[in-house]
RNA sequence: GCCGAGUUAGCUCAGUUGGUAGAGCAUUCGACUGAAAAUUGAAGGGUCCACGGUUCGAGUCCGUGACUCGGCA
């Protein structure tokens, strides 16, 4: 079976992804496939950026608003709807577009990662939390290093989630950690194309979004969530944007001083998202995003990988 | 003009009884297999306002000057 092609289009929020996807899908009519841990859930709209709705009516999308806040999803899921909406839509005989800025779950398809199927344990993590708190985080990890010592290599002990998901996965399936991870060539032909833009650039970008943002009614926004029961312990609602806000609200700090916050917490953010997606990373084909020929630019390396091209 | 406080990392500031400097934030780099906009590690960065003095040795003590901020006239 000759493997069909899937695009992936990689880069820092506010770098243009969505925007490239949009005209691309338009011209080769193509679907997108969200990559984005936020999409995900309905009640998100301002604070995480989400393409208008005339955006999602005028090409198909995947994977955005399909949760809710209450019902959070994971990587797993993540992976397993991903992989089947891409082959859903390679079956159609079209151009699957895969895009979004959480580089997690883009690399899960990209890698085809082979995850544990040992989902989340909800009282088993909590116990381990437990644990933790009484004998300390430490002795979590020691034991972590007796039971599965690769896996421990692997993790910072200071890092206790990761601890904790070693501990879980081992204590709900009987086996090691490291031997239920592994990745396999990906069942696609792959082109990465990645949007590069200066710090400053991409810095000054976001300052202008947030701002718009707020102008947006974003404090309105967070206020209805709060309203409606989604308050900051839903880890769902862990987001940059929402946080500061909550505190805002709480009258902890001024709606300046939450913007202010806000800003650096995303840049903080661009900076981890760059570390999925790097310039000398010999697989990614980095486009200038401010270049004006970054679409005809794009559609040249689609044509000269996939063979595929608008039709005129 | 007088009195007081101050001047140390890009910013806000610590710095004990003198032994050539620290924190938070910022910046940069890294990890990541069912919480990932999460969680987490590391690094770079200082003529300690200037000049002089005391001292083996001064960010620290003394003097002079410059600048900043208060107060009083």
């Amino acid at each position: 079976m000759i493997e069909k092609p899937l695009l992936l289009i990689v880069g820092p929020t506010a770098s243009g992804k969505s925007s490239l996807a949009i005209k691309l899908a338009r011209a080769l009519d193509a679907e997108i496939v969200s990559a984005d841990s936020r999409y995900l859930y309905r009640e998100l709209e301002i604070g995480v950026a989400k393409p208008s709705s005339a955006d999602l009516a005028s090409v198909k999308h995947h994977l955005i608003n399909v949760a809710s806040l209450t019902n959070p999803w994971n990587l797993g899921l993540y992976k397993q709807s991903a992989t089947q909406i891409i082959s859903e839509i390679q079956l159609r005989n079209r151009l699957p577009i895969l895009t979004g800025g959480t580089g997690q779950y883009v690399r899960s398809i990209l890698q085809n990662w082979q995850i544990p199927s040992h989902g989340p344990v909800g009282q088993l993590r909590e116990d381990l939390e437990t644990i933790g708190d009484h004998i300390g985080f430490d002795k979590l990890y020691e034991i972590l290093s007796a039971l599965d010592p690769q896996a421990a290599a692997n993790i910072d002990y200071r890092n206790h989630r990761r601890t904790i998901r070693a501990l879980e996965v081992i204590l709900s399936s009987g086996k090691k950690f490291s031997d239920l991870r592994d990745k396999e060539k990906p069942p696609y032909t792959t082109l990465i194309i990645g949007l590069e833009l200066q710090r400053e650039v991409l810095y000054a970008r976001i300052d202008e979004r947030v701002d718009a943002m707020i102008s947006q009614g974003l404090v309105g926004e967070v206020q209805n969530l709060l309203d409606a029961g989604s308050g900051p312990a839903l880890e769902a609602m862990r987001v940059i944007g929402y946080n500061e806000i909550i505190t805002h609200l709480r009258g902890e700090i001024s709606l300046e001083e939450a913007a202010a916050l806000i800003k650096r917490n995303t840049r903080a953010y661009v900076r981890r998202q760059a570390n999925w997606f790097k310039p000398t990373d010999p697989d990614i084909h980095w486009l200038n995003a401010q270049d004006p020929a970054l679409f005809e630019n794009a559609l040249d390396l689609i044509e000269s990988n996939f063979g595929i091209k608008p039709e005129r």
